[in-house]
DNA sequence: GAGCTTTCGCTACGAGTCGTAGCGTAATGG
DNA sequence: CCATTACGCTACGACTCGTAGCGAAAGCTC
């Protein structure tokens, strides 16, 4: 998951495992306090105690840096065992809303998707750390409750496969959404009105 | 909508209106072409043909500027009347996806929204520029689905509110996150699958 | 312990951007 | 004609960037 170790070489000194540590948790914190854009590498390595070509010798640059920073705030997420799909569902959105509502994620997380419209190597990086984990989480929610048979037994692999992405992109966006760009929380009231409408549709058996 | 006109004196010299359509188009390619990050004032200027301290004495700063620029994009956002609640949906996402899927608005959407995690003014202007146009369409399309007779009446204004908001929340969040996040095209097959499960919800009649 | 290898902290540097000040000129209205 | 405001241009100090160079430190192998 780190930035950048081809051939962890067996001779010589070997990096510091402390401050990586060290640099990630002042990233955060400098995330906190000066946001996206105010934030520079120097402050960092400040914060941190350690020198800036360090910082540089270990990440390629801010965008990267940020997001191996973010990515160890979603290491928490897993998928709760409540009995019903809808219970589950509400659990892992209530997670996921929690970690969203923490500043650092707020000010990172939006920054470095913005940036890695332009890099696609950028792109991956968040993809590998950050997105695929959740999707997992779909997965999983999704043959829990086939077993339970709350949901039908899916036939096409193929739509299986776009059923999870759809859902994934519904249920990430709509708390990403929520959060930052109508800048209210993701309460457990909102959480039970989403998840409803998410299993029953607009349509769906009396509204209330 | 402009940047700040608080009393647009009747003595002096007036401000070029044409020079506010360039430098709004000139913010647009320079963001396709250079992304958020590498953007600079003095490159809009540049491209725009006017001096840089025009830029400073219209805009506070940069994410001003691209805000301004982005909500143009908007303007052509209009629901569409197809007769039916999904059709009308279904119009709706896709005028959404395609302007989503064009660069200028990617790269400076996002990063002006990171911006205003630590800037409620720019959170504000996010607000009444650009998000606040799109809600009224969801508003509308519910009507029409109520009058039509697919919805329900709401009988409570207040919860009628929050359902208007999660519902923006989540097709705007979605169509974003499937654009930005995924890096997938949210093409025909995809609102269309999306608006079957935003109507009749994942245990709904059968899926397929 | 000797010697090799890699990392670390520190300093310094050119390059680039920022936002502003100052000045003379252009375009309106009274 | 004159007051007022916008405009283009230049120049400026302050800041950040990413890198280079150096000596010292920390490991491993023999």
């Amino acid at each position: 998951m780190q930035s950048r170790s081809p051939a962890p070489r067996a001779t010589g000194r070997p990096r510091s495992a402390a401050a990586d540590t060290a640099i990630l948790a002042a990233t955060r914190a400098a995330l906190v306090e000066l946001g996206w854009s105010k934030l520079t590498l120097g402050d960092v390595a400040t914060r941190a105690g350690v020198a800036k070509t360090t910082l540089y010798r270990r990440w390629a640059g801010k965008n990267e840096l940020v997001v191996d920073a973010v990515a160890e705030l979603f290491d928490e997420l897993e998928l709760p065992d409540c009995g019903t799909l809808a219970a589950d569902i509400e659990g892992v959105v209530l997670q996921f809303a929690a970690i969203l509502a923490r500043p650092e994620a707020q000010n990172g997380l939006m920054a470095v998707v913005a940036e890695s419209c332009r890099d696609d190597a950028l792109r991956e990086r968040i993809r590998a750390s950050i997105v695929d984990r959740q999707k997992r989480l779909v997965l999983q929610g999704r043959e829990r409750a086939q077993a339970r048979g709350e949901l039908p037994p899916e036939v096409d692999p193929a739509e299986a496969a776009r059923t999870v992405d759809l859902i994934f992109d519904m249920v990430a966006g709509a708390v990403v959404h929520r959060t930052l760009v109508s800048a209210e929380p993701a309460d457990a009231q909102w959480v039970h009105d989403f998840t409803r409408i998410l299993l029953t549709g607009l349509t769906g058996p009396a509204a209330e």
